[in-house]
Parts: structure tokens; sequence; C-alpha cells
DNA sequence: CGAAGCTTTGATGATGCTCAATCGGTGTGG
DNA sequence: CCACACCGATTGAGCATCATCAAAGCTTCG
């Protein structure tokens, strides 16, 4: 429906599911797509000053992170596969990058060269509109899970949207990878890692969570999770704005 | 509960700074602004669901509120005078809705009936991105507070926060009214009412805030505040995305 | 095998919540 | 005008939660 402009041939954008990509015009050279490989711990900065830059996640799990003047971290938020971020979330107060939890391949656009005139395309400035809506969403959520949820509230929320993602169409539950350390789920989750250690510790204990091994773990009984939880646990909310009748309503972000 | 009137043209939209309102067709009736006067605890929702409606703050303190299956509220973020708030927040986890913490006058859009037009309006879409983007940086901001900061720097960092939209010019510090109750603070700080007074308590001995009453304070010396605080304390960021070379670069919220 | 890096577990203490009592304004009715 | 009720704010006591520090166990990789 949207005239897309096709990647070079050898970058199929399965990444950004076109959200991005299509508007980087072939034919011009200005803006290029990069792959980027990223091990564990990897940086993209430029998360702060004026940049258009855009990266969608293709393999792997990384972070908008942050510290504080005295080391303190946390993870604003994670980005998967099929996620895109964008460089755009300057604030003055503290610094934000992109890292890799794990080996990661990441698609960076930056957009700068041809800004003056993407400001008026429609199209494209709804795509971001996308994003930031659909991570502003994500952010709120994890908000109120930092604001009033208890840690082992956290860690069940947490785990319960991982098992979410992997179940697969009838629920059937299905090994979950965590694909991050100790220190980095309590990064996200505003805990310590001993304390994330200790909670799933204890749901193992209480046969909520099974573990395979120390970093794939199986929840038999979702709904037993739900039980613990005060809140709805959902696997994705509809993205964004069916709002806009133009025969996109309803789109989701993952398809299985 | 609520009295609704139709915006007047002699009513100048100085609360949405034309991020909004400049996209209402005087001519065509089928989008007319409400202007709303809300009673400390009245509530707008339609927060969820697919629409298109659009705050924007006149007079008082609003919240964006949320509450758990238990009771627990959590404040999402405030919005004062000029900021806007969308009511795209949906997220199938928990309802959400704008509430008065003071007497408050809001400015109410719905876009909804020309949604198909505005989809393709660049100028719009971009004025929703820059509203997503805006609120995004601060939510973020406030994630960051809830997830790494310990009681005491939180409370700081909301009278700095707020001592320093009070600032004058030149850095003189004035009084500043405390717009919302102990409980709300706390709703919005992820603590209690109790510790929140507590923690007044204690910065009203140490001298680094003054109370005229328990709603006015004045803050003698905002680098003390600011030696506490592991962060940068800043009055607004620049707002958005001087990225878009039209003109419009580096646009600031609150003028003074 | 050994070293390094996670992870787990334990002991201890600080932080912040809960419950309860009191205080201080504000509004109402006698 | 005063007595009273009501609501929010304050203060205290006690306790649950979670962080800190330390030691030991597991994995991985050279």
């Amino acid at each position: 429906m949207d005239t897309s402009a096709p990647l070079k041939d050898d970058l199929p954008c399965i990444a950004c599911q076109q959200r991005l990509c299509r508007f980087v015009d072939g034919q011009k050279p200005d803006i290029t797509p990069l792959r980027i490989e990223l091990q564990r711990g990897d940086r993209l900065e430029c998360m702060t000053g004026n940049c258009l830059k855009f990266w969608s996640v293709v393999r792997g799990t990384t972070a908008v992170c942050t510290v504080l003047k005295d080391g303190r971290r946390q993870i604003v938020a994670l980005a998967g596969p099929r996620d895109a971020i964008c460089g755009m979330l300057a604030d003055g107060h503290s610094p934000h990058w992109l890292e890799a939890l794990e080996p990661c391949e990441v698609c960076e656009i930056d957009f700068t060269p041809r800004a003056a005139i993407l400001a008026k395309d429609a199209r494209f400035m709804r795509a971001l509109m996308d994003i930031m809506h659909d991570q502003l969403v994500r952010t709120s959520q994890h908000l109120i899970t930092l604001g009033r949820l208890d840690s082992t509230e956290r860690v069940i929320l947490f785990i319960g949207q991982l098992a979410l993602c992997s179940a697969a169409e009838d629920g059937t539950p299905r090994p979950v990878t965590l694909p991050m350390s100790r220190e980095d789920i309590a990064d996200y989750l505003g805990l310590n890692a001993e304390t994330v250690s200790r909670i799933l510790t204890k749901l193992r204990k209480s046969g909520l969570v099974k573990f395979l091994n120390r970093s794939e773990f199986v929840v038999p009984d979702l709904d037993a999770l739900r039980r613990r939880l005060p809140m709805q646990l959902m696997n994705d909310q509809a993205s964004v704005i069916g709002q806009f009748a133009d025969g996109r309503t309803g789109e989701r972000r993952a398809q299985a």
C-alpha cells in the first residue's frame, strides 16, 4: 500500500517492519542503512543532541541505558528484534545510550541528511509518531512497575512478559531464554542482582518457574503467574493508532 | 461536575501554544475545542481505546493517573499549564485517566472526525510527534527517578524542579506553591504520604527548604539542592526536534 | 587446571511502609 | 461566636523489604 523504497538487495529489512527503511530512497545515497554487529556491552551513543538516528534491532537484546553520576545504572527500556529505537531521547539530565545485552545485530539509519524533506512527509512523521507512541506506552507501563510493584511482583511481571512472548499460539508453554544477566535484570527492574537472584530462587522453589539451566526456563502455568500480579499481563498492545482511518487499523507489533 | 463550553473565537489559545489548536478549522464545525472546568479529583477518562482526543492544560495542575487492581495508585506524569496530553495512552494493562489535582481549566480537542485528513498532514503528524516525544523524554526521566533514586533524592528532585520553574530569570529564589497534596506527591514519586511528610520535615529542619505554610515554600539555595542530586537538575529540555531544519529550531516549552 | 565472571546464599543493617495517635486548619450548624 | 466534625499533615513505634557486604559455588574459556 505504501510506496516503499526497497533497501539494497543484500539488506532485507525484516527488522523495522518497513517502519523506517521504506523512507530510504534507493536512488539517492545520502542515507545508507548500516548493519552493525554488537558484542555484549557494546554501546551506540548519540542519543543526545540533535540527531535523527534510528536503530532497529535485528537480532539480540539491547537496552536503552543510563547512569547517574555515582554510577547507579538504570535500564530505561529493552529492545529486541523488530523494535525500533529513536536516538532523539535527548534529555540533558543524564547520558543515554543503546547497549547490547548479548551479541546483537542492529540496523542504523540516520535521516539527518534528508531532514528538511522528511519533515514535510506525513507518512514519515507518522512513522516517527508511531515509534514514539509505542515507546511511550511501554515506558509508562514500566514506570508503574517501578513506582508501585514490590520486588517479587516486578520479577514475576518480567518473567511473565517473556513467557508470553515465547508462548505458542495456543498458549502452550515453551522454553524461554533469559537474554540478559541478573544484574541487567536488576538494573531494568530497579533492584539489585542479589535480590533478583533470591526471587528467582523463590519462584523456582514455589514451582511457578522451572529452570532448565541458568538462562532458560519454562512457566508451566501462566495463569498462576497472572494471579500474582495486580495488573493485566499482556503480550503487546495494539501498537498504534487505529485512529487514522486509512486502512491500517489495528496493526500489531509481533507477528508469530 | 464539569462545565464544558465550546471554545469561542474570543478565547485565544494560549494553552497549547498553537501546537494543537492551529489544526482546528474555524470554518468547519466538525471539531470544536471544549473548555472544561475541573474540581480537585475530577477525571477525564477516555485514555483507553481508539480516540484522538487531546487535552491541553490552561490552568491548574493535572495528573495522568492509574490504579492497580488492589488500589495502589501511580501518577505517571504531571501536566500543568501549556502541557498537552494525548488521550492515546491506551495500554490494556491498567486504566489511565487525567485527574485534576487542584481546580483546573482544560481545553479538549477531539480530532477523530478529521482523522483521515489529518493523517496526511505532515505538520499535524509532526505536532503529535512533538507531544509524544516531549512526553517520552519526561517519562523516561521520571522512570529513572523511580528506579534509582532513594526517597530523599526523589523529593529533592521534585522540589528542585518546582523551584526551578518558578525561579526568576536571574535565578533569584521565589516562593513556590505546591500544587498537590502529600499523597499526590507520594503517588507521583512512588512513596507514601507519611514518608513524603517526614522528608519534607527533614529538609525544612536542614534549611534546604523554607516553608511559608503547608503548601508554599522557598528554596534559598538551589545549588545546595543540586549538590544533593546524582543528576543534572534542569528546568525544561529543548522541547523537540531541532532536527527538522524548516526554520523552527530549538523551540522551548515554557517562556517566562 | 586455573582464572575470571556470574550466580547463589547468608548475615546484617538501613530504608521506607503500616498502623495509630495527634495536630492543625476549614467549614458547618447551633 | 463557639463547638464540632472532617480532612489532611505530622509524628512515633514497630516491622517488612530490600540493599550491602562477604563468601562460596558454577560455568566458561583459555
